[in-house]
DNA sequence: TCATATACTTTGTACTACCAAGTACATCAC
DNA sequence: GTGATGTACTTGGTAGTACAAAGTATATGA
């Protein structure tokens, strides 16, 4: 991306985030798909790990359309990972739940996620490590702020 | 992602950086779509930007199938962004350049995304801002080396 | 109770990406 | 130079992702 305002040789931060950011989302793509399935449905199955919430929950987690997520769910319904349930206090409103097959899936799947990240960052000094987690929140941190005052929608957001 | 080694409270180094793709991701998603793009076709007009490589190198470099680069490359076609010659040297190999509009569009994405997560950064310390750097570059190497001894492609690399 | 709002689904379209099979060109062996 | 083999790309078929617009069912306020 271009910026020569950066010494020669060396990437620019913006550069480095996005490739980073491939590099990731490579390794969940590889992950997920070693069990037959998508980032889209690894992520619904991280939010469901510790929640059982609506629909509309889902689409703004995801920041997805909720035709969107009829669709997800469809899909992760058909493969037994997760289930509807009709909320008893609202007739309109479906609850998704992740089935044992679901959250034993969605395990192995983070347990290899992990096991990849950290093999790829066991080279790193510890101190950088360290700066990278401190520079992540505050960058997620203010992502919220930022995305929550302007669209009102909850950003997306992992598990 | 699970990491009950960290301490209460804080998010693991596997998180951070799990989210803070996704923050990434969602930037580049927004900044092609408010062009009427996809990531996938900012990234081959990426590719172009300084190259006029054949369809075989694209699907390397994007961790492609080659068949998939082919529809990629139709629909930049069919929108004026990139175009196909027939290399002088090997009439099987088909090269692939970015018209100026493809340019153009892709500078103006460029410049949109590199905005936005300046915007996103600026409220981190600049000392983390560095130690990202040199974490993201020390990751990304690890990663080339290891990627290219196993499977002998290029892993995904933006621009 | 009727109008309106909300939650979700359906339908239709476009794009992404894969695999398997096919075509065209190149190259090596003979 | 001809035939076998390999390489580069395309085609056709399938599945998943995602959106927009329209439809259904339920809830809620006037």
């Amino acid at each position: 991306m271009e910026s020569r305002a950066e010494p020669a040789g060396s990437v620019g931060l913006v550069d480095a985030l996005v490739q980073l950011s491939f590099a990731i989302q490579d390794i969940l793509t590889r992950a997920s798909a070693s069990h037959h399935l998508s980032v889209s449905q690894l992520r619904l199955i991280g939010i469901l790990r510790d929640r059982t919430p609506p629909m509309t929950a889902i689409a703004d987690h995801l920041g997805l359309d909720r035709s969107s997520v009829t669709g997800l769910v469809d899909r992760g319904e058909q493969r037994g990972l997760v289930s509807r349930t009709v909320s008893s206090e609202d007739a309109r409103v479906t609850l998704v739940s992740l089935t044992p097959l679901g959250f034993d899936v969605g395990s192995r799947i983070a347990a290899a996620v992990t096991t990849e990240i950290e093999a790829l960052v066991r080279r790193v000094p510890g101190a950088d490590r360290e700066h990278v987690v401190r520079f992540a929140s505050a960058v997620l941190d203010a992502r919220v702020e930022e995305v929550a005052t302007v669209t009102g929608r909850t950003p997306p957001h992992w598990r």
